[in-house]
This record gives structure tokens, C-alpha cells and sequence, in this order.
DNA sequence: CGGTTCTTTGACGAGATTCAATGCCGGTGG
DNA sequence: CCACCGGCATTGAATCTCGTCAAAGAACCG
């Protein structure tokens, strides 16, 4: 009951869940050299070519990392929730591969590089935590890989939904049966390699099936064991961290 | 000009072209207990399920990762040359997300996990090279999102040969004017979400256009360039390490 | 050499895109 | 308070890329 929680707690939260770690570790973590920062929707957080200096962390709202095709097709190749860690992967990479941006209003913490390394150098528990949201992360690329190269759009979009939701509902966001989605059809489309008009119509036969409700801005799972069907999703490759 | 080089020679070579690592390193990485294993074509290495006791490098061959759809599709999620780190990330993944087969003939190099852990707990450069290396994997599996999800045939598959092609390159497998492609276009296709039938199309156009020239099991790139541009290719995200 | 796998090609069909128009909703200013 | 505006959602019609089915030819292997 903090008038004023740490910024670094969702950080924290999320570490806990992916390894439990020391309350020394924990203290060092949350001590770390930090700035607070709050952007407006629609904001580049990195951009394809940045050389960070810093590495950014998500206490609050929603943000995609995309790339963008020769022909200005854009490319979203994930997306991410409050706690997430945005591009820890500067750490060792010194030029960004692809854009971060913020999908909502939104919350960042940047933390010192240099003060990170050190971190994870001095606190072996603290960088397998990092190593393995790392190694999840390139789990769930993967699983997107097979989702844009082997499903059907249905499939692909409530896949997509699919794993929004579970990730959202383990970072206590809502519930399967009531979840913000802040999300436009065109930004779905990005995600799964369709067009926003061909969404749309997806969206409707998942919604006639009985599978889902959408009012703006809110996704409703009215049938999640047929959803989850319908989508083919199986939750493993989240590695039950994310 | 060893009768027998070290069988984690190539690992050892590619770890180098990650990051520089001390004399004391090398000895220690090299020093890792580990046996070898000879296997051919179309052998599964690691099932999508397993729990693997062991990390596995590659060392001669070829090898891809793949994963697949409810309704028998195959995605392959990246392929694997010589030196390549295979699946380094069960040391914090309990669980295969995806399996690992070989392509061809190839010769693979196992190691304790246990020990594996202990040297990149003790010996932070190589720590650091490995997860470096786990970075640049996830980056391409960004890539390959972006490339199966907004790229037509054509150029969806250029790109995955011109990412052969460099990789192949930088291991010194021969060069972009003539390499070795142990892929069946059937595989080619698994890769790029297409069938075989149109990345035979695809494969004959681009021929036509004079960029390629195929002949069996050998792929050679006529116009670099041209085969660059066709293919939408920017190498920066090989982060000039894979 | 006979069988198998891989490649190549054609005809046809399906799923997704494109183009275009309409409606809806929230915000803004007169 | 309401008219206007811009972004987003929705729908239809035409088009196109890619998939499916089928068959024949080429390369490889024992």
C-alpha cells in the first residue's frame, strides 16, 4: 500500500516469475541508476539504427517492436505489456535491428548500460533472469515465425489474441473473460502479416462463431477452450515466463 | 595443420568472431568435457517436448530448427551451419520448444550441461559471447518474421538465400560466386511459409532474371547486387557475428 | 537399372489483397 | 450544444498471388 511503489517493481515482479533470486539481489536490482519517463501513444522508443546508451524497461502500457519492409510494409514482431523489457538486448548488440514504440500511453524506465553489465556481472542469479527472458523471448519470435508462415489468417489472428491475453493475464492485467486490447485492426494486420480490411473480417467470423466479443478497446473470450482451438494455441513455448 | 583438430575447434572459431576472449578462456572452453556424435540426414537431434540433458554444437553439416502447425505444416525457424550453437538454450529453457534436425550428414558435439553452466558462470567473457550469440539468433528470428510475413515469394526467398549465403561466407564455406546448398526446395519452402511448387517458380524467375545460377546441391549468386536488391537484403541484423 | 526422391510444368481454385465507399465514434471549436 | 473532422471499423466487388492437384522428367542410390 505505497502512496509511491518503486518504479523498478514491475521489473522486479517480472524476474520473480521468471527465477526466484536473493532479497540481496533483489535490493541490488532495485537500486539501479534509473529515469522515469512518460510517452504519449504512437512515440519512437528506439529506432532501427540507434546506437542506446541506455536500456529501457515498460512499467506501464503497451509497445511493439517492428521492422520495416522495403516497400513500407511494416512488420510488428512483438508486442509488449507493463514489466516487459524492452531492449535489454543493448546490453551486447550495439545497433538496433528494428523500432520500439509505444502503442498507448506509456510508462518507461531507462537504466544506465554500464550500470546493468555490472549488475548482471556481480549477480549471477540477476543475469540468468535476464538471459532467460532473453532466451523467451526468442521463443515466442519463433512461435511467430510459424505463425505467419503456416496458419491461415483466422488461425493467425486469434493466435495472436491468444497469447496477448495469457501474457496479459499473467502480468495481472485483467482476465480471459475481460481484457483491454489496445490495439487498432491495422496494428493486428502488422502483427500477423495481413491487412487491416482482411482482419476485420476475420475478427467478425471469430465473433459470429461465439469465440469472442469486442466492444472499442476491450476483448472478450466468450469460449476460451474453443478459442485457444480455433487458434491452435498451446502455451509452452512461453516457457510459462511470460 | 593438426591430423585431428580439436572437435571444438569450430566452436571455438566462432566464439572468437563474437568477441575476443582471453588465453585462460580459450583453454577452459576447450577443456569443456563433451563427445562426439556422427549422424546423418534427416535425423531428429532435439524433439519439440524433450528435456535435454545435454547442449548441442554443430560442427560439420548442416541443420535446421522447425516447428509445426495443428495441421501438419512444417516451419522451419532457422537453419544451422558449421560452429553454429544448436540449442545452448536449455541451459535455462527446461523444456524444447521446437525440434532441431540434421539436413545432411553432420557431425555434432555434445556437451554437460552442468559443465557448460559452471564455465560461463566462471569465465563472464564467454558468458557474455554465448548470450551475445543467443541475441543475434533472436534477431534473425525477427527478421525472419518480417520476411515471411511481409514479403512476397520472390523476394521472401531471395532473402533466405542471401542469408545462407553470408552466413556460409563468414564460417568460410565457400562464396557467394559458389556454395554448397543442401536444401531441397521443399525445405526452402518450409522455410519461407510457400510451397514447393512456388518456390520452384520463384527459383526459375529469379534464374531468368540472370541473378542465380542453380545446379545440384550448388547455388551461384551471378549478380550480388542485383540478388541484394531483389532479395530486400541489409545484413545489419547478422549483427556482423552469424 | 529399377525405384525413390526431387524438380519442373500446367491448369485450376482458394484465400487474401486492393480499391472504394459508408458508417461510427470521440474530440474540437464555433 | 451541435456541426465538423479525422481516425477507425465495416462491407462489397474485382483482382491477384499463391496453393492444390496432377503428371512427367531428371537426378540419385543401392
Amino acid at each position: 500500500m505505497h502512496a509511491n511503489p518503486h518504479p523498478l517493481q514491475p521489473l522486479l515482479s517480472k524476474v520473480r516469475r521468471i527465477a526466484p533470486i536473493s532479497v540481496a539481489d533483489e535490493s541490488a536490482l532495485l537500486a539501479l541508476p534509473h529515469r522515469v519517463e512518460d510517452v504519449s501513444a504512437n512515440r519512437y522508443i528506439v529506432r532501427e539504427g540507434d546506437i542506446p546508451r541506455e536500456c529501457c524497461l515498460l512499467v506501464k502500457g503497451y509497445a511493439a517492436r517492428s521492422k520495416l519492409a522495403a516497400d513500407g510494409g511494416r512488420q510488428i514482431v512483438s508486442f509488449h505489456i507493463a514489466g516487459d523489457i524492452l531492449d535489454l538486448q543493448h546490453l551486447f548488440l550495439e545497433r538496433a535491428d528494428h523500432s520500439v514504440q509505444s502503442m498507448t500511453e506509456a510508462t518507461l524506465v531507462w537504466l544506465q548500460m554500464a550500470a546493468v553489465r555490472s549488475l548482471v556481472a556481480e549477480r549471477p542469479a540477476i543475469g540468468t533472469a535476464f538471459w532467460r527472458d532473453a532466451l523467451v523471448d526468442a521463443s515466442i519470435f519463433r512461435e511467430w515465425v510459424l505463425n505467419v508462415g503456416r496458419r491461415d489468417a483466422k488461425t493467425r489472428i486469434a493466435h495472436m489474441l491468444c497469447e496477448f491475453v495469457v501474457r496479459s493475464e499473467a502480468a495481472g492485467l485483467g482476465t480471459v473473460e475481460r481484457m483491454r486490447l489496445p490495439f487498432t485492426q491495422e496494428q493486428i494486420g502488422d502483427a500477423t502479416g495481413l491487412t487491416a480490411v482482411h482482419v476485420n473480417r476475420m475478427l467478425r467470423e471469430l465473433t459470429e462463431e461465439g469465440l469472442i466479443e469486442r466492444s472499442p478497446g476491450i476483448l472478450r473470450v466468450q469460449d476460451w477452450a474453443g478459442f485457444k482451438r480455433a487458434a491452435a494455441f498451446n502455451a509452452a513455448y512461453l516457457h510459462a515466463a511470460a
